[in-house]
DNA sequence: AGTACCGTGTATAATCTATATATACATTAT
DNA sequence: ATAATGTATATATAGATTATACACGGTACT
């Protein structure tokens, strides 16, 4: 399933393990009806607790995203494609928000935004310099 | 000075501050040399305690941007513009490099990215809809 | 000069909340 | 029955927040 956290990321456990299987889930990689890894398989692969994992199984049920069933498992919850769509960009414009929020409160005219994220999306193609 | 915390709020009161105060030295409302409000006069105006203000201006000691001088007060520190000009640019980047890291987890195309921008910079001139 | 005063930051200990854990219990299919 | 699954309770730990007592630096008045 290839999850990974860090103790040393200021960011909860538990919300790490949110944010990644989220990730997953809309991105299509784990399709509805998937059964995600048991609370004590993924437990053991991040070496934390049963807890932890079932408290991020938790936030995700809440979601929406997935559906627990006691004995049976955990799986990937049958989520409408403009909702998957939806909760994509929401994500992705939270973010954005913050950016835009932050440009304004230094000062930072709109076009000066817009080239830091051309400069950002270019990275990793063209060398720097 | 008008800041303004909530406690509902999941971020730290202090970390609160710490942003409010950093960004208003960043946008040069508050130039190098001016005063800041007493760490007793903040903590009344803000409802909050003493310590909380205290932590938050020796943040903005540790990166620079202010000092604190026993007996006297606090005060902004001279910061060159060229500096202040990336601590801007740098504050701005990690939003906008978060938003690229999950737009990427989610597999979102940088074009639909660069539309999320447009639509959100859009907002507060046109109407929705 | 001297000294009392008032505003400033400093330091310590205690409380509260959220995160993370171990372990024992209940459910489901085979 | 067994072996997998999720559930529940009590505990430990770290971070955030607070109250309160202390020390420093100007200022004004004698």
């Amino acid at each position: 399933m290839l999850f990974s956290i860090s103790p040393r990321n200021p960011v909860p456990l538990y919300q790490q393990i949110v944010e990644q299987v989220r990730a997953k889930i809309l991105a299509g990689e784990l399709p509805p009806g998937s059964q995600l890894p048991s609370i004590r398989e993924l437990a053991k692969e991040l070496t934390t607790s049963m807890i932890t994992t079932k408290r991020a199984y938790l936030e995700l049920e809440k979601e929406g995203l997935i559906i627990t069933r006691p004995g049976l498992g955990t799986f990937v919850a049958g989520v409408r494609p403009e909702l998957v769509t939806s909760l994509k960009q929401a994500r992705v414009k939270e973010h954005l928000q913050a950016a835009i929020q932050e440009a304004r409160r230094v000062g930072m005219q709109e076009q000066e935004l817009r080239a830091l994220l051309d400069e950002l999306l270019g990275r990793g193609r063209e060398p720097p310099g």
